[in-house]
DNA sequence: GTGGTCTAGACCACC
DNA sequence: GTGGTCTAGACCACA
């Protein structure tokens, strides 16, 4: 059994991410009807409970809404989608950064560096689940 | 006093990274020796027990060693010093190269958006606390 | 379509309350009949089962009767309409007062509080949707 | 055993409110530590899982924050601490004024009867566990 | 000792 | 069927 989970951060803040960067990507599109808690949970091979802490999350976000007896909602509001979106790309870009720097890359290394991982690692971007 | 960690991580790998930056950089040089770890304590506002522990991590990951009576040492064996950044380089190129994507860039896009993050922020290096 | 429902309530209980206020307002008068289900339904923009327990709960209050094959109709007994607006208003004040205090404010602050916020507020009592 | 929950709420969010006034009434004083989880546990008479979930809300609001291994303190920032109850009075006042009106009540009606029910009440003020 | 996460299983109200 | 709350009990990392 292949555990999908690493360890460092909560279970429950990884789905967060995942489903997020899901809902950003439109796989659930704007307005569409999320699976069901129980659902999500044996395909994620975790608790009920805890796929509901990240729904409880991605309410809170605002990027989901949750209608009783229903079901979970993606929000049709796409500009929060796209906003949400440019932030979680620049907070990437400052950590990357950051990190690079203090590891005493100048700038021009920096662009450099990601410019050579990129070209070596084309066409492995789709062999993810 | 402003609390200077950053909450979601344990307070000592948020330091064994920091002192393994500075290090790296060769703000402590190869072969030279590290503060006592009472020294480190109060600069970093922390427990000893946890400057301890840092300590431990450093030793255990080689760029440190421990000579009985006389303090911590940096190691002299620069290849090694190398290694390690590039490894760490790779690590974060790897991360961030994967978010990226999962935002939905192509490579492009992730190209064009460090460069123009990069040149937005140039100047700005400096302001470490 | 603005979601007109504020999420932690029940849609139901929201619904009675509104009803049950607007009967007392006289908005329906004692003696009149109500919209049918169906009508009601359209205009609240929900389901039919639920203004059926909304009409369920409204007579079980006593301010409502259905009579078979004509519809419902209010109480003509306006006594017990005062009776009831009584009991509510003395409910809201014992709530009120009981929040404020939790709220550290002396009965003199509680009094100066309401006036200065109803000063401010004339003639915002009509926007209702 | 006298259940001191009300049923129609949450007892998470009861408790957050509670805990959340004797914040800014300053029983639980700025900077100071709140009793650990399993203790309110029992004092409260429920889960500690329940009393965590009311840590966390706390937390977000920024009234509380969690030192790992220490325990939750209230925040030592007193201007959010007033802040916040302002806007919990203004939420208080709006409420019940949008009853009120909504009772048939007029601006001097409303006064007139807050006063008249705080004079037959007074005293009654500090029976309160 | 502290807070934090996770599981298991139960029960509820809503639709 | 759905989401939401609560309990019980376990385990972990942190200080």
């Amino acid at each position: 059994m292949p555990e999908q989970f690493s360890g460092s951060q909560p279970i429950y803040l990884q789905l967060v991410q995942r489903v997020c960067r899901q809902i950003i990507r439109k796989e659930f599109p704007p307005g569409g009807k999320l699976p069901s808690v129980r659902e999500l949970a044996v395909q994620f091979g975790v608790n009920p409970n805890t796929v509901q802490r990240v729904n409880m999350e991605l309410e809170r976000m605002g990027i989901v809404e949750s209608r009783r007896g229903q079901g979970m909602f993606v929000t049709e509001d796409e500009s929060l989608l796209t906003r949400l979106r440019d932030e979680l790309k620049e907070g990437e870009l400052k950590r990357f950064a950051e990190e690079m720097r203090d590891l005493g890359y100048s700038n021009e290394q920096i662009i450099e560096n990601v410019q050579k991982f990129l070209k070596l690692n084309e066409g492995l971007s789709e062999e993810r689940k």
